[in-house]
RNA sequence: UGGGGAUUAGUCUAGUGGUAAGACGCCUGACUCUGGAUCAGGUAUCACAGGUUCGAAUCCUGUAUCCCCAGCCA
């Protein structure tokens, strides 16, 4: 069997990139290795996209036999960068749970020797130092229809090129006076070809070098040689690239260094958010979201404190898979690999967010009980918990319809339900305030059914949720929506902040079991019937606050919004 | 009007000449002390037009549409 590589893969993904390396391994190409990067810029938070490169690049790294993956911060930009999003983005890669070993790299660690390969291009006559303005760069480079002009300054002496990019690094030169730019071809039709700039003058403090450099590399250059140098075999990167690996290959072949190979691949777009750092920093700064971490993001900090798991979002990026086309992944999928995941092992509660209060007329005052409850149906090593039940109680207000529709099987008057764990109940009356709205509900509960069932065997179409009112714990619940009301705001003829969904976030005080009163932060549970929700990190002793991470797929709603 | 990519169901993804596969979504139904979960079934002729072939999503030709590129950002 040709196909038969010594790779580790078990029914791991398969992907025109996997296909790839297996035909190297199977040729023994770059020695039977397989080194792949992730390598982000340290000046943002990492998102659900970067976690897409995540999984790729470190999957990929666990994939086969001696594999690995390399950490490298590309920062060679201290105008935008900064230590924060350094730890940030080390503490999201793993919390996915995903580890680069000894493998953590910095750009900056490179730059002496990025600086003595710039001297060899000058000396091999690759490159020149420029004097033209940004402004008449610009004008040089042509457009994508017509060729650029060659700059004067592009047949200096070596010797002149030599001494200029020197005192470039020395200090001599204020920003923006020259460049270093690559002797390429002024007339290609690929725009980064036409003597891009490799190196430009910036007096900034970089987090990590400090002073030390007055000059910095720009991406093409860094990104192609710190690959060379740290023996990457795939460098995975997205198609916005595509144009730039001819200057990548040009930069390791015109040094005669080890070649690395670039392949695009699709980035991950999610419907009802948007991605790009841009359009993120906007929403953090214009307060349209309380700040990076704010629940509604796609931030990797953003979806771990509402609750998503680290194995639901690698299940999703498996599942999308890798390819060359630009789409657009549902939101549901995420979701759907949330519940997935939750389901199995998220403890359940009970908890009202929106109490009715319900009297049971014939359940003796001053007194309560316990009911056993099973903590997770798909996991019975979960065991039970004790719930106190008493002669008042609160049910969800959309559990009880005094004028109910078809197909409505929840509480109504003259009605039988069963109260989750607990008992039956009949509604026998309605109390109303001034307005004629329902304030109060009684109930008769039948003593037999205790514990859930009827002795006689009757069944009761309805299940619902309910707190004790003597017992209640009141907490906050943060409920969440998608921050936009499109699909895809971003790709929309409106401006994005227009299609913001204004009722992205509704905060109730909820009335819960007790065992919710000491949640600690973090902490997943399924509120019962209503959705997957996660202790937030402003939960204070006796004080908590949940986050909805999503609710439970609703069949109801789909139906009676059907009706209407 | 330059160059580089892409085009398979509502959404992702597989298929690389032998008669369209999987997942999500949606629809039906079963079951159910979560209208949850689970289970069963349904849901496309492969952008379009020609051509080659016994046979094409797969090969050839042409057309259309969409995405990326003119930072001393990455």
């Amino acid at each position: 069997m040709s196909d038969n590589v010594t790779t580790t893969t078990g029914d791991l993904p398969t992907d025109f990139i996997r296909s790839i390396i297996n035909d190297d391994q199977a040729a023994g190409a770059y020695d039977g290795r397989v080194v792949t990067r992730f390598p982000p810029e340290p000046n943002g938070y990492l998102h659900i996209g970067h976690a897409k490169s995540i999984c790729l690049n470190f999957g990929v790294g666990e994939q086969y036999d001696g594999a690995r993956c390399h950490m490298r911060f590309d920062d060679t930009n201290p105008t935008r960068e900064d230590i924060e999003y350094v730890e940030s983005i080390l503490a999201d890669v793993q919390w996915l749970g995903f580890d680069w070993g000894e493998h953590l790299y910095y750009a900056s660690d490179y730059f002496e020797q990025l600086y003595r390969y710039a001297e060899q291009l000058i000396l091999d006559g690759n490159a020149y130092v420029d004097g033209l303005t940004a402004d008449e760069m610009r004008e040089y480079r042509g457009t994508l229809t017509e060729p650029g002009r060659e700059s004067p300054w592009r047949n200096r002496s070596t010797e002149e090129n030599l001494d200029l990019f020197r005192r470039m690094r020395a200090g001599e030169f204020s920003d923006g006076d020259y460049v270093l730019r690559a002797r390429i071809d002024m007339a290609s039709p690929n725009l980064n070809m036409r003597d891009p700039v490799l190196y430009r003058i910036r007096h900034a403090e970089h987090h990590r070098t400090g002073d030390d450099w007055c000059i910095y590399p720009m991406y093409d250059y860094a990104h192609s040689l710190s690959d060379s140098i740290e023996g990457i075999t795939h460098s995975l990167c997205t198609l916005e690239f595509e144009d730039h690996r001819p200057l990548y290959d040009w930069c390791q072949e015109a040094l005669g260094i080890y070649r690395s190979r670039q392949i695009e691949f699709a980035r991950l777009n999610l419907t009802h958010t948007v991605m790009s750092k841009r359009r993120l920093r906007q929403l953090v700064e214009e307060g349209h979201v309380n700040g990076w971490d704010d629940p509604r993001m796609p931030t990797i900090s953003a979806l771990r404190r509402r609750g998503y798991t680290p194995e639901s979002i690698r299940d999703m990026c498996e599942r999308v898979g890798v390819a060359r086309r630009n789409t657009v992944t549902e939101l549901a999928l995420l979701e759907h690999c949330l519940r997935e995941d939750l389901n199995r092992h998220a403890p359940r509660r009970m908890a009202v967010l929106h109490p009715l209060k319900v009297v049971i007329t014939n359940y003796p005052e001053g007194e309560s009980e316990e009911f056993q409850a099973i903590n997770n149906p798909e996991d019975e090593t979960m065991g039970t918990r004790g719930v106190p039940f008493s002669r008042e109680i609160y049910i969800e207000r959309d559990d009880f319809m005094e004028d109910p529709p078809r197909r409505f099987y929840r509480l109504s008057p003259g009605r039988e339900v069963r109260l989750r764990y607990a008992c039956l109940i009949t509604c026998t009356d309605v109390v109303k305030d001034a307005d004629g709205n329902v304030v109060e509900v009684h109930c008769t509960y039948d003593p037999d059914s205790r514990g859930g069932n009827a002795p006689d065997g009757r069944r009761v179409q309805g299940t619902i949720h309910w707190v004790s009112a003597a017992h209640a714990v009141p907490l906050e619940a943060r409920l969440y929506d998608n921050l936009f009301t499109e699909a895809d705001p971003a790709g929309s003829d409106a401006d994005f902040l227009k299609l913001i969904n204004h009722d992205s976030l509704e905060v109730v005080t909820a009335l819960a079991e007790p065992a919710l009163a000491s949640a600690n932060v973090g902490d997943r549970y399924q509120f019962e019937r209503l959705g997957y929700f996660c202790a937030d990190v402003d939960t204070k002793p006796g004080a908590p606050v949940f986050n909805r991470t999503t609710t439970l797929r609703d069949t109801w709603a789909r139906i009676s919004g059907r009706q209407q």
